[in-house]
DNA sequence: TTACAAACCAAGCGCTTGCTTGGTATTGTC
DNA sequence: GACAATACCAAGCAAGCGCTTGGTTTGTAA
C-alpha cells in the first residue's frame, strides 16, 4: 500500500474531502493559509478569495469560519492515522517501527499535508472547548500506535525513559521541524529521521 | 547568584521592567493573556482591564498593541540568557553542563517565566518582519550557549547526531512540555530534566 | 503655592470582522 | 424540458477592533 493508494482509498470513503472537489480545494487552501498567517489573521475574504468565490459564499460550504479549521483537522488526524498504522505494520524489529513511525511523522509535517499538520499543532488554541475534546478523541486513537511501539522498545531495553514522556517529547520535537527544516536544503528527512535514532542512540 | 538575585540585578540595570511598577505589571499580565488566548484574540481592552485601566490610556505607555508583545519577548529573552548563562557556569562536566541547560530551560517554560516564554514560542508569526529579525539577534547569543555545550559532548563522544540538529530537537521537545506538563503534577522539573537525559542515554 | 509633566479617563472614529440576506446562475434527474 | 437542489453573487449589517483625541487628575520638586 503506497501512501498514495492510502489517501484514494480514504477519499473514496468519504473519510476525507476529496482535493479537486470545491470542500477539499478549499480545505488545502485554508491549511496553507492558516499555518502561514494564523487562523485568526486569516479572514473568511481571504478563504473565499483563494479558491475564487465570495466571502458570502463560503457559508454554503460551512456554517462558521471554526467549521473550517476543525475540517482541516480532523482530516488531517484521519489520514495520518492511517498512514502511521500502514508504517508500522511494514516493519519487523522494535527499533525499525519507531524509525517508521519517525520517518512518517517527519513525513506528515514536512510533506504534502504539512500546512494541516503545522495547523494541528499551532492552531489548537483557536478550536471552541468542544471542538478541541472531539479532536482529542481522535488523536487518542494516534497516540496509542506510538505509545505501544515505545512500550515494547521500553521493555527490551532499547530506551531507559519513560514512554509517555518520551512520546511527548518526539512530539515536541518533530513538530517544531515545521519552523526550521526546509525539504529543499542540505538534509533530506531521511537523514533527518537517521539523526532522530542517533540522538536517542538508537542507530 | 541565585535567580532572583539575578533578577534583581536586570532590573536594577534597566534591562528589564520593575515588576512592581505600572509597565511590568502590565507585561506580567499581558504575557498571561496571550498565552491563555493567543495575542490576536487578546484586546486592547483585555490589557487595560487586567491592570485597572482604561483601554486608550495604554497608549501612554506603549505605542502599539505589538510593541507590547515584542517587549515580553525581549524582557523574557534577556533575562533567560542570564540565567542560562549561570546555569552552565556552575557545572563542570560537559554532560553536567547540558543538564544545566536542560533543567533551566525547563525551569523557564515551566516557572515563574513559564506565561511569557510560551508566547516567545508560539507567537512568533504575530510580530512584523522587522520585530522577528530584532528578536532573533537576541535569540542567537542565547542559543550559543547552547551549542557550545552540545559541541564539547559530540567532541566527547556523549552525542552521536549533530549539535545544530539536537539543540532543534530539543528546543522543540522542551517548549512543548508547556503543552502537558503540570508542576503540581507527579513528577518534579528535575526528575523531568533526568527523563531528558535518560531518553539521550546520557544518565 | 505654583508650575509642569506624567498618568489616566471618557468618548468615539474609522475600519475590519464573521456572518446574513435575497436573489440568480448552474447542475443533475426523471 | 420541467424542476428542484445545489452553488454562487452582491450588498450590507451589527459588533468589535486598534488607536486617537481633548481634557482631567495625580505626583514631584522648587
Amino acid at each position: 500500500m503506497t501512501p498514495k493508494s492510502i489517501f484514494a482509498q480514504l477519499v473514496a470513503d468519504n473519510v476525507i474531502s476529496d482535493p479537486n472537489g470545491a470542500r477539499g480545494r478549499l480545505l488545502r487552501e485554508a491549511a496553507r493559509l492558516f499555518r502561514d498567517k494564523g487562523y485568526e489573521r486569516t479572514t473568511v475574504r481571504d478563504l473565499a478569495a483563494a479558491i475564487g468565490i465570495q466571502s458570502g459564499s463560503l457559508f454554503h460550504h460551512f456554517r462558521t469560519k471554526e467549521e473550517i479549521l476543525k475540517a482541516v483537522m480532523v482530516e488531517t488526524i484521519l489520514l495520518n492515522t492511517a498512514l502511521m498504522r500502514h508504517a508500522v505494520a511494514e516493519a519487523q524489529a522494535p527499533v525499525d517501527r519507531l524509525r517508521a513511525l519517525v520517518r512518517c511523522e517527519l513525513e506528515s509535517i514536512n510533506g504534502q499535508t504539512g500546512e494541516a499538520m503545522a495547523v494541528l499543532v499551532f492552531e489548537w488554541r483557536s478550536l471552541s472547548v468542544d471542538a478541541q475534546s472531539d479532536i482529542l478523541k481522535l488523536r487518542d486513537v494516534y497516540e496509542k500506535i506510538w505509545l505501544d511501539v515505545l512500550g515494547e522498545l521500553k521493555q527490551s531495553g532499547g530506551v531507559n525513559a519513560d514512554p509517555f514522556i518520551v512520546r511527548r517529547m518526539l512530539t515536541g520535537a518533530l513538530s517544531w521541524t515545521v519552523t526550521w527544516y526546509r525539504q529543499d536544503g542540505p538534509i533530506t528527512l531521511d537523514q533527518l529521521a537517521d539523526q532522530v535514532m542517533a540522538m536517542l542512540q538508537l542507530a
